[in-house]
DNA sequence: CGGCATCCTTGGAGATACTG
DNA sequence: CAGTATCTCCAAGGATGCCG
């Protein structure tokens, strides 16, 4: 992709916001899920249900944190609650649909970090 | 980090290390460049070779963090460096194979934001 | 143009302790 | 078990200035 020279640049405002348009999606995402936490959590959940306590000991983050992150995910619809009051409460987390979408991107990841980490 | 717990441990762990082979791949890669600036940044890369300020009017970053991001990504074999030394000095950073290992990514990404975004 | 050096503010996040 | 409440600390990151 060689820079076009100033000239003749009837196109390449077009060409700009095309492109404008095609990185939004992308900046867009991250600003909804480019942190770490909500990235790791999002993805310990891709093997189903969960509850808190699981969730916290799978992921290594602090109660407080977890907390803190699941409130935002389910806020934002990546999550889901469903909570048994009986006995020792126990509360569960769900992907929704919106949040299990995002599994091509961590099968990406993963593909990655297959061929080039470590 | 590793905490070790007071208690003698049951064979809890043998589970959890199974979990981390499964999922250490997306979590390594989470770790390495799941920050919001270096994947603005990889993904702004991708469309060829950029120069400095050019990245950082297309990512809105201050060139004090474009500065440190993009060494930050030098370092860890992401973004290639390179320079002309004439006239006003010029630099020019694009995407190492590492890096541009991670377009599926960001492709995935763009599809999700396409999808659920807005 | 590229990019450090500084100062300063914010919030992300660990540790710990406490409740329903 | 599933959180909430503090307290605290540190790194991320904006603003500004300077310099080759």
């Amino acid at each position: 992709m060689a820079t076009q020279p100033p000239t003749a640049d009837t196109n390449e405002d077009t060409e700009i916001e095309q492109r404008n348009a095609d990185l939004c999606n992308v900046v867009g995402s991250i600003e909804e899920i480019g942190s770490k936490w909500k990235l790791i959590i999002i993805n310990d959940l891709r093997d189903g249900e969960k509850r808190f306590n699981e969730l916290k000991r799978s992921t290594g983050a602090s109660s407080y944190t977890l907390s803190r992150v699941l409130d935002d995910l389910e806020k934002q619809g990546f999550v889901e609650n469903r909570k048994e009051f009986e006995s020792p409460v126990a509360s569960y987390y769900s992907l929704t649909n919106k949040g299990g979408a995002l599994c091509p991107v961590f099968d990406a990841l993963d593909d990655w970090g297959g061929n080039w980490l470590e």
